[in-house]
DNA sequence: AATGAATGAGATTTCATTCAT
DNA sequence: AATGAATGAAATCTCATTCAT
């Protein structure tokens, strides 16, 4: 994989490049990658705007770096997933609860990967298509799965099941990335708790899947 | 509501308010809301760079005014579905029939719109939860009918059910944004017609719904 | 031939126009065309720099402008020394003359016409080739036409004499670009008047060729 | 002399320290005393940016190091050619051909000793014009000498001869630094060989001094 | 002595907005 | 009402120079 940060960005102390990263997609999510500037983000990690280019030869490249950031922590997260033998629907409700707290957790890493579905930054979709991929096959063979053990009704599509689990699922880590979305959140499902809406929607998904 | 637009603008014939509007939808879509230049828009609608500031204070005023339009449009889809008397699952079928053909024939709408999620366009904010809320209680009355109706089960939570509908319907609308977008479609479904992928998609929605 | 300025630049007053090429002739000659400064010129003519920006797409194209604005000028004065009846060195003698007065009266213009000659300004040739070959046939073309009135001796290749007065004349007219050719003019013939300069040289000119 | 270079600089081997001025003059001539940058020189010789910095204090102090490496070979070049009873054409004629042959060996050195001439450059001129004057004074000496020998016309005013002579000899060396310098010599002469090049110039030189 | 990470002044260029015509 | 020239704040990026290791 092409790397889109320099040598020198390797060799300073993890903490230090660690630090650059958070603070990147922090002010990333606040202010757009469109309206970020890179002196914005050197000011709040204490360095100088030449550091974070003789770490990142663009702003392109810095965000290049993030995605692939964010890949790694993705593909870690499904790795760890698998050859778990749970129930369907304890798996699917294991994925939304992680997906959530990652939501909530780490809101600037939903945010931008939203940002990257736009025709504008149509130019990281090479960056990205691979590990969307990987998602859908993810969400297929969990359906799949569900299907051969007979825990899912055979009268339903499986492709389209996948999809509507996705969009499920990333329209829930959508809803923590702005005050705007969380009050869309609110309308929804009023004040409860997080693992309550979880409970919720698993009434749901067990309501249309289970047979 | 409070009009973003000049009394100018209100006087020049609709046909070219019409496409000032249209072409600035079409070029927010292709180069963001932060990146589209006000000259673009002018040069593409073969006005002057001038003009545009006679007929919108800002930028800002100016993606106001189509948002305002949005709602418009969007508000007549939705009392044009009211007062039918059609079974809950037809119901749901016509909507996701006819959101997807908006989505389709007019993906610059949906692209500005998904942009005002992001926490740098909560400035608008003010300007959409209310028309977000109109669609929610939509969604959640559809739901609540149908469990009225007994077409629904009630062992599902109805808010969860709307939440859900709401992100599918969502999903698939924002599919057509971006050839990013439209590539995710294509792994998720292959190369099928667009009513085969609402057919598919409302096996699934009757299968969890349907008691 | 193509433009290097906008249609804005067109449209201001001749005057101002004028005012920013010479100021622009100017400051690259001070600084050179790489350490000149876009800013620099613009505070100098009183403008703002964003203005230069909206009359030049850039610093090349200003350069490229004033080329062109040279091109003119030379050609001038190539065409007003046509079609006069002169003995062949009283021609010589009246160029050189005119030349050096140029050269005393304008040296900005000789000095970036200068500064064309180097490597990292070959992205120009193209710009200026076609005009030096004008001034090389321009040469030639007197004298061979010396040659054939008999006045220049034909032991003399001509090729080889258009290169040598061309140089002669080259020499001379960069004398006046900086201080340090200035002292190097004065090493050469002391503290005498330019057309007593201009006298001496004649007389090497005519020794040489004359027959 | 001043030196401009550290003391480090000198213990290094020699190989190493020509290897760095070679190249540096190499970059100089390619990109322009302005536009080279340290580090591309540095990264071409294999050392690390930060040792062109211990060797010069300053890119300026690097450029005046070089100048007076000319100088020494410079030098030597006019301490080779004293001594020797030729002819004062053979003598003239030989120059010529050395200088041609150096051209187009070094041009490099040429195109940088070149670049002094503008006043942007004038900073440079005191470690330049001793030089300067010590070549006219050398022209100076050969066209007295060819007086006094009485090979050359006493009609011929001596300076100018010498001001002459050195131009047509500098706008040759010219010739090849740069594709823009070929093509004009190639406008001038043709596909002819360099020595060629030489005879026919004597041809004018001898003509028009030799009585 | 050599390295190369860090710095920050400053260059080019962009573009929303103003305003005189 | 329409125009488009002018403005200048601000963004991206460069690179000579410094300095700790």
């Amino acid at each position: 994989m092409k790397k889109y940060y320099s040598e020198t960005f390797e060799k300073i102390p993890g903490e230090k490049s660690e630090r650059i990263l958070r603070l990147s997609l922090e002010e990333f999510r606040r202010k757009g990658l469109s309206d970020t500037r890179i002196d914005d983000i050197a000011k709040k990690a204490g360095i100088s705007h030449g550091s974070m280019y003789t770490y990142f030869a663009s702003k392109d490249d810095l965000i290049r770096t993030i995605i692939q950031r964010g890949h790694q922590v993705q593909r870690q997260a499904f790795s760890e997933s698998e050859g778990e033998t749970l129930d369907v629907f304890e798996n699917i409700e294991r994925i939304l609860s992680t997906s959530l707290s990652t939501a909530v957790k780490d809101p600037d890493s939903i945010s931008i990967w939203l940002e990257l579905s736009f025709e504008y930054n149509d130019r990281f979709s090479e960056d990205t298509l691979v590990l969307e991929n990987e998602g859908i096959i993810f969400w297929k063979d969990i359906i799949k799965q569900g299907i051969e053990e007979g825990s899912i009704s055979d009268r339903i599509d499986a492709d389209a099941a996948a999809f509507c689990v996705d969009g499920i699922v990333g329209t829930l880590m959508k809803s923590y990335i702005s005050n705007h979305e969380k009050e869309k959140l609110y309308m929804h499902f009023g004040d409860i708790p997080t693992e309550m809406i979880v409970k919720k929607i698993m009434t749901v998904i067990r309501g249309v899947l289970q047979r």
